[in-house]
DNA sequence: AGCACGCCGACT
DNA sequence: GTCGGCGTGCTC
């Protein structure tokens, strides 16, 4: 052992910052130990002491003399830097990526690191008791050197033969009492027992048992043997010389899932041919399931990373992508953040899909994340879909990506619409099964074909809509479904807060039958039943899907032709059907319409794209009836006529007239806390700071007097203005989540630094002045989902 | 976020 | 006394 702390030509840096894992928005400075000072590099983890416990935390500075803020109480000191394990040095792009989702989503840093850190099984703290060893019970031989605590405490211990809880224990004593029991332990008069620790919750155990997806379906049949599109074949080369000439390209696919599929394998294949690697995100993981088998069919081997794996075989799993021989890197979100070198292509497969949003703390979005990565490290990028999302088509129009779409209009069922308006309102059930949607199931169940329902997502909140037209009543301002309460009988916008009193009248047609949505569809399994009492119906949502394992007996139910009729949600289109069906129906088009969010009809469309992808194409007999009372929409003229252009345009064209994304950046924040008035103080509060900030970004308060708010119609034109502009408080549509009161407010701005910079300011000052309450401040920068 | 600490109420 | 619950304040 050479210990030689000689003094050093140059010094070294005594002080580190750290960002730890906490939700905490600032780092804190340790100072570094004699022995460890040389060997500490930014990106290092280390172990510090934080409280009462140890925390690993990130380096993120070096410095010579404390920093000004540090506080005179004294630092404390570096307990170790990881030198077990070397993995613990984060290379500068995981440190940098880190950092780049922090401050993309204005999260604490230390949080964010653990997003790139291998997955670690965290030990649940189990519930410790204590208790007095056989040599505790005995007289103890002297009682030299204890203090009075800890003889207090061996008496306390006497007087319970079963041992104390922890929690009790250390409850009624001053501080001292762990010292003490430290002390006690050591001289082997207590023992320290772990009962049962807290259930953990072992995420399905054995479902995973097949590592090599080899087994799994590959896909559907009716899709077994897809034609590779002439144009892909050009594509194809691109991508190729992209590749090998290591240069970052993002490209935006459109096309069928067998289209896709058969061009991400293609593409696969050129990549690891130039040496490179691959990586492919998708949203769910049954389709990460599938597309694991789809290399399997194609003899490459891939390395599935989810979070559905047990902790263990996700640790494994990221090991292995880190290792020399794994080419292809299969996840979830997730594993946008797998640690994969000589990254040749990103795909991100279903890159609409909503659950690449994360819903927690680092609320990242892994699209973002493989775009970024893809930038960095100068690979390629392919976002695939069957309708792609209008953030991606803006990316295309503005030049930043490139459109492939690859279609093939023969596979499309025919498409028939029927509108609602013609049957009146009063035939409740008989609304939603008109006779030519009865007539398509029975002609489905003659030809011994199955006949699918999709059921838009009811909204959470109560809309109304009117009976006669089917529009709803919207926000003036927002262009949002209205909330409906009942009990005031009053309709409110959760973006902009604004209340009125019910409207007596159908805004369009002045009719007077205003009534709640999604009454008709309630019922519709029942209906279904009665009306084929010989059918064998199925139904497949969120209740009867819990896990990729439900997902998989449901396929295999329908493989083996034991179902008729299958009512579903969206997570039909999670399944791998054995076959397409001869008749789909959505009996309702309009509900997933009524949500109040601005991306509704976006959703609706891809719904309704989606349930025309179930059916068998037309020359095979495929229908997809339609039920509507807005024939008009241009959704469903969309879809009707085949021309997804046409909805693009006008969808854009909305979003851009009401400033909506993309064309904007949109932050939520979110109040909440248990006292309802406290929350209601706070966010109003939020909203004049950030007021306040954006006036005095411009340097003076826009004109004097009313201050407090631009003029609503303002909102809606896109102004010269490119201030952020801030929409609430409003109670937020979940009023109540786990006995917390929310409040949200919005904050719409050019660019989402902006109105990070601006958000993450007022809530410093925000969280200095109202310290009580059990408030909390929450930042979700481009919410994917408002209802 | 997690933890300690204090206060309250239920149970025994 | 014991034990769980919840609000509050703090962490270099």
């Amino acid at each position: 052992m050479r210990d030689q702390p000689v003094q050093a030509a140059a010094p070294l840096p005594g002080y580190v910052d750290v960002v730890l894992p906490r939700r905490l928005h600032r780092s804190f400075t340790y100072v570094v130990p004699a022995e460890l000072r040389g060997r500490i590099v930014i990106g290092q983890s280390v172990l510090v002491p934080f409280g009462t416990q140890d925390l690993q935390g990130l380096v993120i500075a070096l410095h010579h003399r404390p920093p000004s803020g540090a506080p005179e109480a004294g630092l404390k000191s570096l307990r170790s830097c990881g030198e077990t394990s070397r993995d613990h040095v984060l290379t500068p792009a995981q440190v940098e990526l880190s950092r780049w989702v922090a401050e993309r989503y204005a999260a604490p840093w230390g949080q964010c690191i653990k997003l790139v850190l291998p997955p670690v099984d965290q030990p649940r703290r189990p519930h410790t008791r204590y208790l007095l060893t056989a040599q505790g019970l005995a007289e103890p031989s002297s009682r030299d050197g204890m203090g009075e605590a800890e003889l207090r405490l061996l008496a306390r211990l006497r007087r319970r033969p079963n041992g104390i809880m922890e929690s009790t224990l250390l409850r009624g004593e001053k501080s001292g009492a762990m010292p003490a029991l430290r002390a006690l332990i050591k001289r082997g008069l207590v023992e320290q027992r772990d009962e049962a620790a807290a259930p953990k919750r072992t995420r399905r155990g054995k479902a995973h048992a097949l590592t090599t997806a080899s087994a799994l379906p590959i896909g559907e049949a009716g899709e077994a043997s897809p034609p590779p599109p002439a144009e892909a074949q050009s594509w194809l080369m691109m991508i190729d010389k992209q590749v090998a000439a290591d240069g970052y390209a993002a490209l935006l696919l459109e096309g069928e899932r067998a289209t896709r599929h058969w061009c991400l394998v293609q593409a696969a294949q050129a990549t690891l041919r130039r040496g490179r690697r691959v990586l492919v995100i998708t949203g769910d993981v049954e389709n990460a399931d599938r597309l694991a088998g789809l290399f399997a069919a194609a003899g490459e081997q891939a390395t599935l990373l989810h979070s559905s794996l047990p902790v263990k075989e996700r640790e494994a799993a990221w090991y292995e992508a880190r290792g020399a021989s794994s080419t292809i890197v299969i996840g979830t979100r997730m594993a946008a953040f797998a640690p994969i070198d000589r990254l040749g292509l990103v795909w991100v497969e279903g890159e609409d899909d909503t659950s690449l949003k994360e819903e927690q703390v680092p609320r990242y979005h892994a699209r973002e994340v493989a775009h970024e990565r893809a930038r960095r490290e100068n690979a390629v990028l392919v976002l695939a879909s069957n309708h792609p999302s209008l953030e991606s088509w803006a990316a295309v129009q503005q030049g930043l990506m490139m459109a492939c779409v690859y279609r093939n209009p023969t596979q499309g069922p025919k498409i028939q619409v029927i509108d609602l308006k013609a049957y009146g309102r009063d035939s409740s059930a008989g609304t939603v099964l008109t006779p030519d949607l009865c007539e398509g199931i029975r002609d489905a169940l003659q030809r011994r074909s199955l006949a699918i329902l999709f059921l838009n997502r009811k909204g959470f909140a109560s809309v109304l809509h009117c009976a006669d037209c089917g529009v709803n009543p919207q926000c003036d301002v927002c262009s949002v479904a209205l909330t409906f309460f009942r009990r005031s009988n009053q309709v409110r916008c959760h973006y902009c807060g604004r209340s009125k009193p019910v409207p007596e009248q159908c805004p369009r047609c002045q009719s007077l039958k205003l009534e709640p949505v999604g009454a008709g569809t309630e019922r519709i399994e029942e209906a279904v039943r009665r009306m084929f009492p010989m059918a064998r119906v199925g139904r497949v949502d969120g209740e009867t899907i819990r896990r990729p394992g439900d997902a998989r007996a449901v396929s295999r139910l329908m493989d083996a032709g034991e179902l008729d009729i299958v009512i579903g949600t969206q997570m039909l289109f999670r399944l791998a059907l054995p076959a397409r069906a001869a008749f789909v129906a959505v009996p309702d088009a309009d509900a997933g319409l009524h949500v109040p969010d601005f991306r509704s009809a976006e959703r609706m469309y891809h719904g309704l794209v989606d349930a025309a992808a179930l059916a068998l194409p037309a020359a095979a007999g495929g229908r997809l009836l339609v039920q509507t009372r807005l024939p008009d929409h241009h959704a469903i003229l969309a879809l009707a006529s085949g021309n997804e252009e046409m909805f693009v345009a006008q969808e854009q064209a909305f979003r851009q007239l009401l400033q909506y994304p993309p064309w904007t950046s949109l932050i939520r924040l979110d109040v909440s806390g248990t006292a309802e008035p406290a929350v209601a103080r706070a966010a109003h509060r939020w909203v004049a700071l950030l007021r306040g900030q954006v006036f005095s970004a411009q340097g003076a308060p826009l004109s004097g007097g009313h201050g407090v708010s631009r003029p609503g119609g303002s909102a809606g034109v896109a102004g010269e203005s490119r201030q952020p502009f801030i929409l609430g408080p409003s109670p937020a549509p979940h009023a109540m989540v786990r006995n917390r009161y929310c409040w949200q407010i919005l904050v719409k701005s050019d660019a989402s630094e902006v109105g990070t910079a601006a958000v993450l300011r007022t809530r410093e000052e925000l969280e200095r002045e109202s310290r009580r309450g059990g408030l909390r401040f929450d930042i979700d920068v481009d919410p994917v989902s408002m209802a």
